[in-house]
DNA sequence: CAAAAAAAAGACCGATCGGTTTATTTACAT
DNA sequence: ATGTAAATAAACCGATCGGTCTTTTTTTTG
C-alpha cells in the first residue's frame, strides 16, 4: 500500500505537530510553530492543508487515536471485564510514561479551551468523551452478560464517575506537578471497580 | 473607605474582563478585547496595569474569589459537617445559574491552558487546588471533631475524590451541552457525602 | 530522459499582536 | 478658582499573526 508524497507529508506534519497542539492549545499554536517543528516551508503546510483549522483538527484526531489505540492494546490482554476496566485507572496512573500524554490529556486540553471559542474543536472533543462513555458501557454490560459484574449497578454511572475522576485527577497532576492525588484518585477508582465484580 | 481613581478603574477593568479571559483563555484574549469591553483606551489599561499578563492574572484571582465567596456564603448557612461538604455538589450541579460559572471553572480552565505555557497562571491555579483541598479537609476534620462525621475515613481522600469528579463532570457538562452526565456525578457525590455522616 | 504535474520554498500581503509615547483631559489639593 | 499631578486617549511602533502567490525544486509519467 503505497503513499503519495502528500498523503506521507500530510501524516508527517500531523505527527510532528500533534503535541504542540496538545501542549500550547490552539491559540497558542502559531503557524510559524508548525513550520518550526516540522521544518517545512509555509507554502508546503498550505499546501497540504487549508488552514490551521485543519491541522488542529487533524492533530486532534491523531492524539485521541494514539491514546485510543494505547487503551484498545491493553484491554486485549485482558481476560475478564473488571481487569478491562482496570486498564483506564492503570494508564492514567502512569501517564507520565506515555509521551502523548505528558501534555495532558488532549480531551480535556482541547474541551476546556474549545467550549467557547471552537465549535469544530468542542464537537471533537464533545464526541471523544461520548465515545470513551459508550466504551466503558459496553465493557460494562458484556462483564454484566458474562457473569464477571454485579447486575444491580447503573453502567451509564460507572461510566460517568470513570471519566469524571480521570480527568479531573489528570488536571490536577498537571498543575501541580505531583501526582498524589491523581494516585489517590485511580486507588479509588480501582476500589470501586473491585466491588463491581460479581 | 475611599477609593483612588486608579483603584476604582482597576476594579473595573478586572471586573469587565474576568469573564473574557474564562472564556478565551489567556492567549485568546487580545488587547483589544480588553479595550473594547471595558470602552477603554489602551493608553489607560497599561496606565493602571504593567502588561497583559497582570490583568490576566488580576482576573483569575478575581473569578476564583467570586467562586469561594459564594461557596463560604452558602457553607455559613449551614448546620452541620455533612451539609457543608454538600454545598460543593449542590452549587456545581447548577453551575448555569451562576454567570462566573457558565463560561467554565476558572480553576480548570486556566489549569489546562497554562499548565505548560504560564508559570505564572499555573502557580495561581495550583494553588487555588491546594485551598479548595485543605479547605474540604478541614471541614471533614471539623465534623469528625464534633462526632458528624466517621472518623475512620480519610479527609484527604475524601477531598481529591470531591474535586476530581467535581472538575472532571464539570468539563464533561461545558463540552457536551448537557447536564446529564454531571448530574449523576454529583448525586454520586452526595451519596457518598451522606454515607460518611457518624 | 524529457515533459508535465505535483510539491515545496520563500517572498509577500494586510491585519492584528502586545506595548510605547505623546498629547489631552480629568481629578484633586491648595 | 487655579495650578499641578494623575489618568485617559490616541497615534504610533516593530513584530508576528494567518494566509496568498509566484518561483523553484522534486516527483511522476510517457
Amino acid at each position: 500500500m503505497k503513499m503519495t508524497k502528500s498523503e506521507s507529508t500530510k501524516q508527517f506534519i500531523v505527527e510532528k505537530t500533534a503535541s504542540v497542539f496538545n501542549t500550547k492549545g490552539y491559540a497558542g499554536t502559531s503557524m510559524n510553530d508548525i513550520m518550526d517543528v516540522t521544518g517545512l516551508s509555509k507554502g508546503c503546510i498550505y499546501g497540504n492543508f487549508e488552514n490551521k483549522d485543519e491541522v488542529a483538527l487533524a492533530t486532534f484526531d491523531y492524539n485521541f487515536n494514539l491514546v485510543t489505540e494505547h487503551i484498545k492494546e491493553r484491554i486485549q490482554r485482558t481476560e475478564n471485564a473488571i481487569e478491562r476496566l482496570l486498564v483506564y485507572p492503570n494508564t492514567y496512573k502512569n501517564y507520565f510514561r506515555y509521551p502523548y500524554l505528558q501534555a495532558g490529556c488532549p480531551i480535556i486540553n482541547t474541551a476546556t479551551e474549545a467550549d467557547d471559542t471552537h465549535p469544530k474543536l468542542k464537537e471533537r472533543a464533545a464526541n471523544a468523551l461520548l465515545y470513551w462513555k459508550t466504551s466503558i458501557e459496553h465493557q460494562i454490560k458484556r462483564g454484566m452478560a458474562r457473569n464477571e459484574i454485579k447486575t444491580d449497578i447503573d453502567p451509564t454511572e460507572i461510566a460517568v464517575i470513570m471519566i469524571s475522576m480521570i480527568e479531573g485527577a489528570f488536571m490536577q497532576a498537571k498543575v501541580t506537578g505531583k501526582i498524589a492525588e491523581l494516585k489517590i484518585a485511580m486507588a479509588f477508582l480501582e476500589k470501586m471497580i473491585g466491588n463491581l465484580a460479581a
